[in-house]
RNA sequence: UCCCCAAUAGCUCAGUCGGUAGAGCAGGUGGCUGUUAACCACCUUGUCCCUGGUUCGAGUCCGGGUUGGGGAGCCA
């Protein structure tokens, strides 16, 4: 292994060293008569770290025709800076050029639009903002592991291949290993018995069904993984490929389920304002002034818990008017949703209990015949973030259910078999990893929260 | 998939009434004794997205297409 200093551990002993080493990319460098400055970034935090050249050094003229990019170690000693700006510099007594950049390098000293960046995928590490953006992914990630350790939860991983194909959360995209050109055929079609698993398969919009296996027996579970949808969306929101999480737990009911979702999004949000601070500060002053203020709220809030019905009351009560209908019945659209988590609510919202005619055959039906326990948490800007129910665990209604919608049953006898032995109630949700870091960011686009986006028509790097 | 908008130098953009294109940054050269996206001077860089049309003449106007962005639907 290298013995380099990571810089973010420089800059935080901020303590005079001799024969110290960093290793990483060159952000700007500064040539002067008598004096060089130039700033090396590797990743490990926004700030770069300031290295003072003097001519006297061993290949200064090479050193100071380095280009913005280039990669470098450096070793000399850190000292206190005598300028403002850097509490420490570096003071090289040896640079190594690991590899240097020509002109036709892309990334600039200078503001670059998103849109450009995105071209550049491979490249975009290498600015403060993906630099940012990646680590809190990161973060984030190790975060919802915590989260749900500290609450006895157990990490399963459900298929990523799968034969469900009555989901019912979106298109799927096809797992073959037939010949596309010339696939076998049989009465109905293409014969994928002969095809690798000996039936068809497709990647998976979801893994909730095995994620109920799971909870009836171990209780509490969660997933987080890779969920795939083969929808033509094309929006700031959607991709083909992103990650999800995806707990769900025995003897739950809807309100608890919300307690859960609730609990999880304020940790989060608390999390990211205490381990962070670096990266928020520069999402706050770059990206999304106010985020953190926002966030502060979320975590200090009560979600406020509203029903469907008396959603649908506020919206037909709403003075202004919205494109489209509302009537109890109908699903809500992403003009009343903002303007219910916007306007009037003014923060995150739970709405209870849909009608059961627009919602999924797995959702426990209520007592009053017409809705059944589901849940979407909605936040300003970004939307639904989170959609959840409590689960249908009643043999018959959730069979009477199946047959009314027309889904058949046969594929689904592992799932009706959880019901016909020691059913209980449960209950979970699925989160947007994406959406989540959208807003807790403030960035706007889920390009740009994936290091390498599959939207349609891009499957680039 | 639908609606709207855009595409000009490596990047960010301006380009008036239709008369063959400009700034800042980047790059190059020189200057500057501590800079902070350094600064100052000079220099280089163009398939004006593609295609067809109108016109004496199109970056500019019109048709078709491509790509990107915003919004919507679907959803997380």
């Amino acid at each position: 292994m290298s013995n380099h200093q990571r810089i973010v551990s420089v800059l935080n002993a901020q303590s005079v060293a001799s024969n110290l080493t960093v290793k990483g990319w060159v952000r700007s460098i500064r040539v002067g008569k008598s004096i060089t400055f130039m700033t090396v970034n590797d990743g490990s935090c926004v700030t770069s770290l300031q290295v003072v050249l003097n001519p006297g050094m061993d290949g200064y003229d090479n050193v100071i025709r380095m280009g913005t990019g280039s990669a470098v170690g450096v070793t000399g000693t850190l000292s206190p800076s005598p300028a403002a700006g850097q509490a420490v510099e570096l003071h090289a007594e040896k640079v190594t050029i690991y590899g240097g950049v020509d002109e036709d390098y892309p990334l600039q000293k200078k503001h670059h639009s998103f849109e450009f960046l995105r071209t550049i995928a491979h490249l975009r590490p290498r600015t403060n903002t993906f630099g940012a953006l990646f680590r809190m992914r990161s973060a984030l990630s190790f975060a919802i592991h915590n989260f749900f350790k500290e609450r006895g939860f157990v990490y399963i991983h459900t298929p990523i291949i799968t034969a469900n194909d009555c989901e019912g959360a979106g298109e799927q995209f096809r797992v073959t290993t037939l010949d596309i050109v010339s696939p076998p055929l049989c009465d109905t079609g293409i014969d994928f018995s002969r095809d690798f698993f000996g039936q068809a398969t497709q990647l998976t919009v979801s893994g909730q069904l095995e994620g109920e296996l799971l909870a009836c027996g171990l209780s509490s579970v969660y997933t987080f993984g890779p969920t795939f949808r083969a929808e033509n969306s094309n929006t700031a929101r959607h991709a083909a490929e992103f990650w999800m999480v995806e707990p769900e737990v025995a003897f739950a009911n809807l309100a608890d389920n919300a307690d859960l979702a609730e609990d999880f999004i304020k940790y989060l949000c608390r999390y990211v304002l205490e381990e962070c601070q670096e990266d928020m500060a520069f999402f706050e002053k770059q990206v999304d002034p106010g985020v953190m203020g926002r966030i502060r709220a979320i975590a200090d809030s009560d979600f406020v818990r509203m029903e469907y019905g008396e959603a649908i009351d506020r919206l037909e009560k709403a003075t202004q008017g919205f494109q489209y209908p509302v009537a109890w019945g109908l699903d809500l659209q992403t003009e009343h949703e903002r303007y219910l988590s916007e306007k009037v609510v003014g923060g995150p919202l739970f709405i209870l209990n849909y009608p059961k005619d627009i919602k999924a055959f797995y959702m426990r039906q209520n007592d009053d015949g017409k809705t059944v326990a589901a849940m979407d948490l909605l936040v300003p800007k970004v939307g639904e973030i989170i959609g959840g129910s409590q689960r249908e665990e009643r043999l018959d209604l959730l069979e009477r259910r199946i047959d009314e919608m027309g889904i058949a049953k046969h594929p689904l006898s592992w799932y009706l078999d959880s019901r016909r032995w020691g059913t209980c109630p449960h209950a979970g949700f699925g989160l947007g990893f994406e959406r989540l870091i959208m807003h807790l960011t403030g960035m706007e686009n889920i390009r740009d929260i994936i290091p390498f986006p599959r939207t349609p028509g891009h499957a680039e790097f």
